[in-house]
DNA sequence: ACAGGCGGGACTTCCCGTTTAT
DNA sequence: ATAAACGGGAAGTCCCGCCTGT
């Protein structure tokens, strides 16, 4: 009862995965996990079941690879690494929020934070879901805590009071909820707004 | 105790609406609209798929008139009461905050933000939702602006600067940023952190 | 983490279950079962996996459907009604191999007798397989000898000797037998063999 | 008694080879090509993946093999010979006829006839199968046609009637319908009506 | 008005033929 | 030469939203 197809094959495992992690990682960010089928994800990677499922063997492993490997690698990308390469911790999170909204016009469109979509998305759905996205936020409040104490330590970051952890956290916060509402009015005016907020208070504490 | 001069038929299209809206708000609510099954919804509310279907002929209809009846209700009970009832519009947005800390403590679960649930989840799937779901933000935001406004021109709000839209923006963002981050977490530390900042801010500006 | 899509839908169980065995029917008869993929179906059929499977639970069952629904009347309406409907048992059954021949000139290529093709690939698969087969057999076989042992006890179809069932079970082989051969090599000449024999056998007994 | 003079190799290149065609040409004839797993045939065979591929890189030329080198020698075996060696080309028919039919009663199952059952199967999928199988067809129907050929030269074999090519195909058609019916059927009484049948006209023509 | 039928499609399991690391 | 990994794809289960005969 078996069909059977020669065409030449190329065996590539390490390529396939990524393949599979990019697409999917693309899905899930504009369109989220639930609308996203691994039908789709088989076609857009040019990928087969059985290719799919072996590197993947269910959905939710496939989510929280995206999550601990590419989404996580966006956070470093975005804020960590920004944090870390700017003059100061208040220049990284202005800067990072100026290059957003850049970002977004350019796109003509706001597709959200991935790592907030997922949160929302997901954190209700399953423990697993959570913790790995827990630490995700872990990972990008803690780096911003670090420089700020760093700073706090050398007398500087007035703004951030004396709690760099709860400022890490508002940073993060607003960050993540103006995206919420940019994504629902499809424009970044709210991530405009906030800026505009930070800004001041930055500058001139 | 008396009986009341009813009708002898038992139907009360009204009821069941309510019946339906309740327990389709509270379910979108805490498993998304996605995870929410028609089903589900008519076992939970006692109803037959063709009275269900009579009152909302696809789930959109549904989804709306939850959207349009039950979160719009929430966030006005919530947020809009709250802040109009208050001393001043300082003191309602820390309230808000509190009382939420408290209820999440008490439930001893956190679902998240109505709205931001469904923004998150709904946004990018279809212009209606987006529509409904964005005057929903604008109804929140323009009631803690107009009130600020209110206040700056009484020489007051002096943390909220010159500009009292993108203030509320702010407290919005930072809202619904760390419902967001508390409910990946499943505990409202975000949120008190974003309550101490803004104690200081508001009351020490 | 379902995925909803609102296109407008008909209903037409009889319709459906029709399209999907003439396409089937028509792939068995092409491929053979074990090269047609129910997905292929789907595709051919433009029917979802949902419809095809509440018609047709598996595999098995669409193609016992297909056996006993359009391979019979296939076998009816080429041998059984041409028979009956023929002046003569014998000036039928050269009838029959003559437009054939016809039949497989125009076609230019010779996917074989649909009743032959599944007996050989199914009959050693299954029992159920087997049986329904066999009754296809009977059915053809009956129907020859029926007709002959009329004509016989008339004192006519002397050819057929005395016994109308080996006769009818002669015709029967002899023409899948040729069927095979002429699918092997592409080309009719072997049913043409075979007609001339018969012509010979049964014109000039 | 005495040890062969044999090298410290374990291998046996040529017996492996023919343990795997004997085992594929088996289990093709019983269950057909497409139901054969190479991993079935690894295991019967004894032998490992990289050794079995090494003689056939792919499946395909496996079939090949079987056909031309196992069912090329079964048809040489079954007919050919038994033509050649019988008095007279009836006499062998015949003779093959009746010692099918005992091999089938003997064996209380009937797979078919090895050439037929490939020829449906892979005729329609590949030109070089088919190619491979006409050639199978065509030495049979030579074989026969040449004997008869040589007996009508000298005035005998009168129910051939005048071409011996014909009445080849004839034989070769009713042992093949035959044998497909008997398959279905799993007994032999077709193969026992068509003797009946050839003995009647080869007898007293 | 209602229960059950219908069509849609996502997800997963299974196994097969082939390739590759050892 | 061997065993394990790999990519391909068929078959099936499940449930969902919607429609319809009674």
């Amino acid at each position: 009862m078996r069909k059977r197809a020669s065409t030449k094959r190329t065996n590539d495992p390490e390529g396939m995965r990524n393949r599979v992690l990019d697409v999917a990682a693309r899905s899930f960010q504009q369109l989220g996990v639930g609308r996203t089928s691994m039908h789709d994800i088989q076609r857009k990677a040019k990928v087969s079941t059985g290719a799919l499922y072996r590197h993947f063997p269910t959905k939710k492993d496939l989510t929280l690879a995206v999550i601990g490997e590419r989404v996580s690698a966006e956070v470093a990308d975005t804020w960590i690494r920004a944090i870390e390469d700017a003059p100061t911790a208040g220049a990284g999170i202005l800067a990072v929020f100026q290059s957003t909204i850049d970002h977004l016009e350019e796109a003509g469109k706001v597709s959200g934070c991935p790592l907030g979509n997922l949160a929302l998305e997901l954190a209700s759905a399953d423990e697993d879901y959570r913790h790995a996205l827990t630490d995700e936020y872990q990972s990008w409040r803690k780096a911003l805590a670090q420089r700020l104490a760093r700073e706090i330590a050398d007398g500087g970051a007035s703004y951030a009071g004396s709690d760099p952890e709860a400022f890490a956290t508002v940073v993060v916060a607003l960050f993540s909820g103006a995206m919420s509402i940019a994504k629902a009015e499809q424009r970044p005016a709210a991530l405009r707004d906030c800026l505009l907020y930070l800004e001041r208070k930055i500058r001139e504490p």
